[in-house]
DNA sequence: TCGTAAAGT
């Protein structure tokens, strides 16, 4: 029989062709117990902490955040540099008097286990003289989640997203001396409003101190953005740049001969390559979404069983790999498993940042993403499969590099990594940003025309932004921001449609209720469908769903939660997403507590579902489409097709009268345009409750 | 007629 995989060839470019970590030395420790404190280690705390390659750099990195107001730091990983240099600035005194030393991250679980690495050193050595507790001297700041003390915390780690929330209470961050934002390669959406804020608030604040620590890509980028010497003489820049060697190990990246025609079927035969004809070591392949993945992982799974019956010692374990999967699955990534067997995670890009699995020897890179995209002409999302960018490849191959020596295999030919652009579009390029122009205005800049942003977004995204938040009646028609509704929309950790649609639910007598709907428009994956219950599963949906729509239907699953008692059994039964719900009822608490501050009247629609179907229209009036003739939907205002998501409880229900009409809360883009949580209503409350946004011809034209 | 990456307030 001859070997499946024989097609695969790969070979491995020269010294001087670009590779990964090819010009590096070797190191012979690995960078998971230099990052975190080790108890069980001979050395103590101090020892182990000086040994960090960012040690080196301890006096240089104090000096320059003395002379310079933005300090841009390169550490690749393993540098500990996150853990290190707050720990640094708190020795050199920076929090001093009250002072806080601030930390960002991206993500919650990076913001509350580097704070967790800090605290147990800083603990560790302050516990003879007075202890330490965390949330004390050290502490973080996530949604949901305030572990830190307003007087004692002099390190403070938080999300980005936190820290723009912190600036509508204190917007020059009177009480940080020293803002470190880490991660800030990624560029997220957060990342870059800080970034442009603290940019501002600089120029008020000059004893601020920003710290950007980034990968090595953007250095100039950053360093031109920040320095405000104009002067032409170096010697006057406000802003340095400042390297620090990893601690990660060689990774060898091959290429494929030739273009490779379905990356789906070319990463299982990659796959079984590796198994056969690679010495031990655990391996991660990269695909674009969760079909792929299940489909590579079944396919490798038949694969593996025919390969025991012919007698291979050797056993393939094969897991998946995403956000969307059960939490129970995805911890089975992280077990260890007995030389025998040889792990294959099969992942999407949740593999790239945001979890780190150990053993990861070989990389398998299919060179793609799914990535969310803006349309500014059409105001509509779209989530594309897109090249990935040479930062992303290269971040993709280290992850081979965690632990020892790794080897990656890049499903395409260099010629083709030649092509890719060296770095991917920043979040802020391709967002709706309504949600964003509300939260500048709230902070104060009045032109955000004129922000300064460190990648503009398109012009047309902004009008289109200014646009709605009028049309909301959160800005007037100088483009102010309203008191109090603009002012109050701001607040809402959601978009602004669903702040309005909170804001006004006082007026329509039904808040109850509308909360509950906008806390549970928050989840994803509601309804839970198991790959081999597929029937099961929607027949037990069906129970709740409710003619009017979606908005109804998920007010139904959450009262029938509460109902039973928030059990966990009960939503097995009914193959409810138990996390997801009990996630809503955190939300739905903090939504009650805004409603509460603005005096929204605590009212219920005592089952009548008509008012609660015109407090969304008063919210969602912009997303409003009509039944088409042909089936399908027409948009209101610019008549362009829509159909009802495949997940939609109208969705393949006969088009009625009483379908005539309907409101969603968003379109996205796959094969066709689907509208998302979608509810029919009655066409007269459009007029009605948005007769600026909705002119009589219009309703005539549609009506007629 | 088929379908949501992953992250956050």
């Amino acid at each position: 029989m001859a070997a499946p995989h024989s097609v695969m060839k790969f070979w491995k470019p020269g010294a001087e062709a670009p590779g990964v970590c090819e010009e590096r030395e070797l190191n012979t420790e690995p960078s998971s117990t230099a990052v975190i404190y080790n108890p069980h280690s001979a050395l103590s705390v101090e020892k182990q902490r000086q040994k960090l390659p960012v040690f080196k750099h301890r006096n240089n990195i104090l000096y320059m955040v003395e002379s310079f107001q933005t300090v841009v730091i390169l550490g690749e990983t393993g540098s500990g540099k996150s853990t290190q240099v707050p720990q640094y600035l708190l020795e050199a005194g920076w929090a001093a008097e009250g002072k806080v030393i601030g930390v960002t991250q991206p993500r919650r679980v990076a913001a509350t286990s580097v704070c967790i690495a800090v605290y147990i050193d800083v603990a560790a050595r302050v516990a003879e003289e007075r202890g330490a507790f965390l949330g004390h001297e050290v502490g973080y700041t996530i949604r949901f989640d305030d572990c830190s003390d307003p007087h004692a915390t002099r390190i403070k780690f938080l999300t980005d997203g936190m820290l723009v929330r912190e600036m509508m209470a204190d917007p020059l961050l009177k009480k940080y001396s020293v803002l470190m934002l880490d991660e800030a390669h990624e560029r997220t959406l957060y990342t870059d409003i800080a970034i442009g804020l603290l940019k501002k608030i600089q120029r008020k604040r000059r004893d601020l101190r920003v710290i950007v620590a980034s990968a090595t890509l953007d250095a100039k980028k950053f360093h031109d953005f920040f320095n405000l010497n104009e002067s032409g003489d170096p010697s006057k820049d406000t802003c340095g740049i400042l390297s620090v060697e990893g601690r990660t190990f060689p990774v060898d990246v091959f290429y494929t001969v030739s273009p490779v025609p379905d990356y789906v079927k070319a990463t299982v035969e990659t796959v079984l390559k590796i198994h056969e004809a690679e010495e031990d070591g655990d391996v991660l392949a990269f695909l674009t979404g969760q079909e792929e993945v299940e489909k590579v992982v079944s396919m490798l799974q038949d694969q593996a069983r025919s390969l025991s019956r012919h007698g291979m010692k050797k056993h393939l374990r094969v897991l998946p790999m995403y956000a969307g999967l059960p939490y129970s699955e995805q911890l089975k990534v992280f077990e260890r498993l007995p030389p025998t067997v040889r792990k294959v995670v099969v992942a999407t890009n949740i593999a790239e940042t945001s979890i780190t699995i150990n053993g990861i020897v070989f990389v398998i890179d299919c060179a793609f993403v799914k990535l969310r995209c803006y349309n500014p002409l059409t105001a509509i999302e779209s989530l594309v499969v897109t090249p990935i960018s040479k930062a992303s490849a290269s971040q993709r191959a280290g992850r081979g590099g965690r632990n020892r020596p790794g080897k990656c295999f890049r499903l395409y030919t260099e010629e083709d990594f030649e092509k890719l652009p060296e770095s991917t579009v920043p979040e802020m390029q391709r967002s709706n940003l309504a949600p964003v122009i509300l939260q500048l205005k709230a902070l104060g800049i009045d032109n955000v025309l004129r922000f300064s942003f460190l990648s503009p977004p398109p012009a047309q995204t902004m009008v289109q932004a200014l646009e709605l938040l009028f049309a909301l009646g959160g800005l007037d028609q100088y483009g102010r921001l309203t008191e109090p509704v603009g002012v109050r929309m701001a607040e809402f950790p959601l978009s602004p449609m669903f702040a309005k649609m909170l804001l006004e639910s006082g007026n329509f007598g039904c808040s109850k209720e509308i909360i509950t709907i906008a806390a549970m428009m928050q989840i994803q994956n509601v309804f839970v469908v198991p790959s081999n219950q597929k029937k099961a599963a929607a027949r037990e949906h069906r129970k709740f769903a409710v003619a009017e729509g979606d908005h109804l239907t998920m007010l139904n699953v959450y009262e029938a939660f509460v109902k039973h008692q928030k059990s966990s059994q009960w939503c097995q039964e009914h193959f409810l997403n138990y996390k997801g719900l009990l996630r809503a009822m955190t939300v739905r608490e903090q939504l009650r507590r805004l409603l509460n501050k603005f005096k929204v009247p605590r009212t219920s629609s005592e089952g009548d579902p008509d008012v609660i179907l015109r407090c969304i229209v008063s919210g969602f009036f912009a997303n409003a489409a009509r039944l088409h003739h042909s089936g399908s939907y027409r948009t209101l205002r610019d008549d362009r097709e829509l159909h009802i998501h495949p997940n939609s409880v109208l969705y393949g229900e006969k088009p009625q009268k009483w379908y005539f009409l309907v409101v969603f809360n968003e379109v996205v883009q796959t094969s066709r345009y689907y509208m998302r949580d979608v509810t029919a209503v009655e066409s007269s409350w459009l007029v009605e409750l948005a007769p600026h946004f909705y002119k009589q011809a219009t309703m005539e034209r549609i009506n007629g």
